[in-house]
DNA sequence: AAAAAAACTGACTGACCAATCAGTAGTGTT
DNA sequence: AACACTACTGATTGGTCAGTCAGTTTTTTT
């Protein structure tokens, strides 16, 4: 691995565990193994640093998610819809930092002014309900969903599972005893008429 | 309202806005019309304003939620469910400080060193999921809820509706079209049987 | 009105941090 | 070996910030 990477993987980490405003480069660089002017030589600013630092978050969460769907099959619209959940919080395991970075406050104040970090959130969240969405939609047409509005449905099953996703990064609830609750919740939500 | 309270508010403002790090305390101390050295005159340092802020908004949560449910009358649990729900959202938008400081980073880590503020932070949660459990239970007793484990149903429902409250103070989608959906998803959940 | 206590302030300090720059080391090309 | 180019660094700078302190103003008490 490139020092750019090791500087870029540390960005993540300490981005992520402290914040965008706590954590210095000077951090950045330390826990690299490099100078703090190697940090500047490969990234022009800390915002810069941010900004490719959740650039390679949504990439990373983009590939995880197709090479999932690519791998398993599904019967149907509500197996493939439970299957998402599950990796969903499969992943918020084993990524936290990714999770963490996208839960802290900085990139949507940056979002605001900033058209590439706007760009990065978009097409985060975009493609993560549209993966939700097609469950939905699949389910609509082999009957094993029922639940009325397919865009809207997706976004508050999101809602759930992100917000489970929310109590076990900030320590506030075990997830794990929550997850047949969750799975059965949004199986009541799809099954039924709205 | 004294100076005190001046800056006590303008903390609230900044720390909700900015998040910890990136609020300082000369501007809390311009935003509150004194002078820098006057809010170390009433708060010690930074993180004890910070602490007094946070205990703040718990005091106001737990208050608002008390007065809400003192003045109205709820025919079942589900409706109860369904109001508490309504006031949640209602509330996110009128207060939204206080949420955006509840969904940022820095309480969650400081609570892993600081006593007072993991004090805090369980106060409002367990005072939040123990009203939603409240309602299940009650609608349990009436029969308009049929959902499983009382406690496990309350911490996914409340996890819903908190998701989305996220996505609202953080700009992500509009709420206001998501509400009928998300009342609707919570009747489902609470409705059936596990 | 005098004394005491509380509220408040301007000026300062030491620490930290993002960013710069001049210069050095390494790597490949001719 | 000379050249060019990329990767890297130590030292420095200008700015910001939390926190302190000595002294002033305001309020309360006697």
């Amino acid at each position: 691995m490139s020092k750019k990477d090791d500087i870029l993987k540390s960005a993540i980490t300490l981005f992520a565990d402290r914040g965008f405003q706590d954590a210095s480069m000077t951090e950045v660089a330390k826990m690299a193994g490099v100078s703090g002017a190697t940090v500047f030589y490969h990234f022009k600013s800390k915002e810069a640093l941010f900004l490719i630092a959740l650039e390679t978050v949504k990439d990373g969460i983009i590939k995880e998610f197709d090479h999932y769907l690519s791998e398993h099959d599904f019967e149907s619209g509500i197996e493939l819809a439970e299957g998402i959940i599950s990796f969903y919080l499969y992943l918020a395991g084993t990524m936290e930092e990714w999770f963490l970075l996208l839960h802290s406050h900085y990139p949507y104040k940056l979002a605001l002014v900033n058209k590439e970090c706007r760009s990065h959130l978009e097409k985060i969240y975009n493609s993560l309900v549209d993966i939700f969405e097609r469950a939905v939609a699949l389910g609509r047409e082999d009957g094993s969903i029922n639940a009325g509005d397919t865009r809207k449905t997706a976004l508050v099953i999101f809602s759930m599972v992100d917000g489970v996703v929310r109590f076990k990064i900030y320590n506030l609830y075990d997830t794990g005893a929550l997850f047949n609750e969750l799975i059965n919740s949004c199986r009541k939500i799809l099954k039924y008429k709205t």
